[in-house]
RNA sequence: GGGGACGUAGUUCAGUUGGUUAGAACGCAUGCCUGUCACGCAUGAGGUCGCGGGUUCGAAUCCCGUCGUCCCCGCCA
């Protein structure tokens, strides 16, 4: 590593590695890139120029230039070079038809070396098997990737589309703070101590619901953002410590008027990679969702659906189970073996649904467990109600016994878990198929069986729906919210809600919450006070831009669309963050490290 | 917080029942080669078997602990 290094000099690029043609051929020109690969023929060296545009093959002949050649001899894959030759045309059978640059080459006149690179520790190539460690851990290196560029420009090119149909929708782009208060309730904060407020704390925001609220109660009337959201909890495939969310909000809202907004701008999203998106999307209540698919966010790519059904009470006496009962015909899966059966048996028990049976439609008759219970015409005609098949399979799923507020919830949920395994297992979610849906019509409330009270289930500042309001004090339980998510293949890739503008409303819902007059004034009292002063209705949603852009780039984890992001455990393995700091540090800033 | 998978050369992996000198491919180095494009041929270098401890005459292999990566549950208003 200790080659003589050419300068650039005045020297001006003339064209990128992957833009010569035959049209070029005869011109002088300059290319500038990195080594992909050489290849040393002896006295004849073939080097592959690579940019961010593709790669062209430079000829080395001594015949040519001995200069060149000699040059040549010293570069390794990743030495930055420039090279000023002349374009010509490859000669019949030299044309390699697999590179876009193919039919041309560069006959190297000067080669300048413009730096050198050290061996790199994984080959930088599309298709990598090199493990996400070391791919992290060098991430420059990954991220010179083919793969990885196109997907951080798709990304580029995207955030130009958020930005134009939002401007040309009267939308305002306005910044807000990283640097704010924690809020309790919803997830752990990151957390940013005070040097000139010893003992007192910044959160980093978990998104900025408030301020753009605020901003609506300013009078902006339409705001927008890509911004970056902090969230201290545990990460998965498609969550990461720190991600972007597109947030929306608008004063005056109409939902509809907001849905075809959002859908307007996932259509041109969407353009960006050659899908075509069907509008308007598909709309269903979350009772609805949870009932036929047992999800808050349902996988429409297959047919599979539960009902809710009752038995005769005798009947259901006789069988031990909770009514309503959940079945499901799944067509042509009758010949199911008894080792496939079981093991749904043991997955469903897994996820709380403890009673579990089937019925295998065959010819004219139904084969089941519960046949000398029900007797087979009973079957039958429970078969035939849910339009089955001979061939097909009705799956039974139940409680023993009905305990606790949310047992129905955990059998939906149990159910829905079971549809995307049978479906996975019979290969039955169609590929390609791009299904978006709004859920909507939440429940306002959840029930949390360990603290023994009702939360918010979108968030506090959710509006429940008019004609529920009485409800508040009476049966909280029964209400639902203005609030929507809009879901694409099973992931929820945004969700909204009108929200609360009277602060007498708002008061009720903190009540509804349990949190005293006291609390609320504690924890929002800025913002309470706000909506005293004139707040329009208003309404938004946010957008998971990091899911969005992955699944338009066909990948299944976010971390291919993020430039630099973190590991499972909230680690940057290139720059090693989080590190430890100066004990003067800590001292400015009044902290002192508990010893373990 | 819990469960599962993985950790051996620069990279991706193999490594039998615990056995003597830990292998392969790619990459890398050196030499030869004027039409290659996964160039070819020859030679060669390269190992803290993640780390620490234990069992054993003997550990990459068995046991305990620990660290790291990935996936899932909890968590994520």
């Amino acid at each position: 590593m200790n080659l003589k290094l050419d300068l650039l000099g005045d020297r001006q690029r003339t064209h990128y590695c992957g833009e010569l043609r035959k049209a070029q051929a005869g011109q002088t020109v300059f290319l500038a890139g990195w080594v992909d690969v050489r290849r040393d023929l002896g006295n004849l060296i073939f080097l592959d120029l690579r940019d961010h545009t593709g790669k062209t093959q430079i000829v080395c002949n001594p015949a040519r230039s001995a200069e060149a050649h000699d040059r040549a001899e010293e570069v390794r894959p990743e030495y930055v070079v420039g090279v000023e030759g002349e374009v010509v045309v490859r000669a019949p059978g030299t044309v390699n038809p697999q590179l876009a640059t193919g039919e041309v080459e560069v006959m190297a006149r000067t080669l300048l070396v413009l730096n050198e690179a050290k061996t790199p520790p994984f080959p930088i190539e599309d298709e990598t098997k090199t493990s996400e460690e070391t791919r992290l851990r060098y991430r420059y290196l990954d991220l010179r990737r083919g793969r990885m560029q196109r997907n951080l420009r798709l990304r580029h090119r995207a955030n130009q589309v958020v930005r134009a149909h939002m401007a040309e929708s009267g939308f305002q782009e306005i910044e807000t703070p990283f640097m704010t208060r924690s809020t309790p309730e919803g997830a752990r904060d990151f957390l940013v101590p005070s040097r000139l407020h010893p003992g007192h704390f910044y959160a980093l925001p978990q998104s900025p619901q408030l301020f753009k609220q605020i901003l609506m109660i300013s009078g902006f009337d339409r705001y927008f953002q890509i911004v970056r959201c902090f969230r201290d909890e545990d990460f998965r495939a498609d969550r990461q410590a720190e991600f972007t969310q597109i947030d929306i909000e608008m004063a005056f809202p109409q939902r509809d008027v907001l849905f075809e907004l959002i859908e307007r701008l996932i259509e041109k999203l969407f353009a960006l990679v050659d899908v075509k998106v069907g509008r308007p999307f598909r709309r269903m209540p979350y009772d609805e969702a949870m009932e036929r698919y047992g999800s808050d966010k349902p996988h429409l790519g297959t047919s599979l659906e539960w009902r809710r059904l009752h038995l005769e009470p005798a009947a259901s006496e006789k069988v031990r189970v909770a009514q309503p009962l959940k079945a499901m015909r799944v067509p042509g899966w009758g010949g199911a073996s008894r080792s496939q059966l079981d093991k749904l048996q043991e997955t469903a028990k897994s996820l709380g649904a403890d009673w579990f049976s089937y019925i295998k439609v065959t010819g004219s008759e139904a084969q089941s467990p519960l046949a000398k219970e029900l007797g087979e015409p009973a079957l039958a005609a429970l078969a035939a109600s849910l339009e089955a098949q001979p061939g097909d399979l009705v799956l039974l799923l139940g409680l023993k016994s009905a305990g606790g507020r949310n047992a129905f919830r955990t059998l939906d949920e149990a159910s829905g878990e079971l549809r995307l395994d049978i479906a996975r297992k019979l290969d039955l979610l169609k590929p390609g198929a791009w299904n978006f849906l709004w859920v909507m019509d939440f429940p306002m409330f959840e029930y949390d069986e360990k603290e023994n009270r009702f939360g918010a289930m979108h968030h506090p500042f959710t509006s429940p729906r008019d004609e529920d309001m009485e409800k508040l004090e009476t049966d909280p339980g029964a209400m639902k919210a203005r609030a929507y998510d809009l879901v694409l293949n099973g992931s929820e890739i945004g969700g909204g809600s009108i929200r609360i503008h009277r602060q007498d409303i708002q008061r009720r819902v903190f009540k509804a919450l349990g949190l005293t007059e006291e609390k609320a004034r504690e924890r929002f009292g800025f913002f309470l006070e706000a909506l005293e002063y004139g707040t329009p209705p208003h309404g938004g949603i946010a957008l998971g831009y990091d899911r969005i852009i992955a699944l338009m780039a066909g990948e299944s984890n976010i971390r291919e669309v993020i430039a630099f992001p973190k590991t499972a455990s909230a680690a940057d393995l290139m720059c090693e963050a989080p590190a430890s700091v100066e004990p003067e540090q800590l001292d400015e800033l009044g902290l002192e490290l508990k010893s373990e």
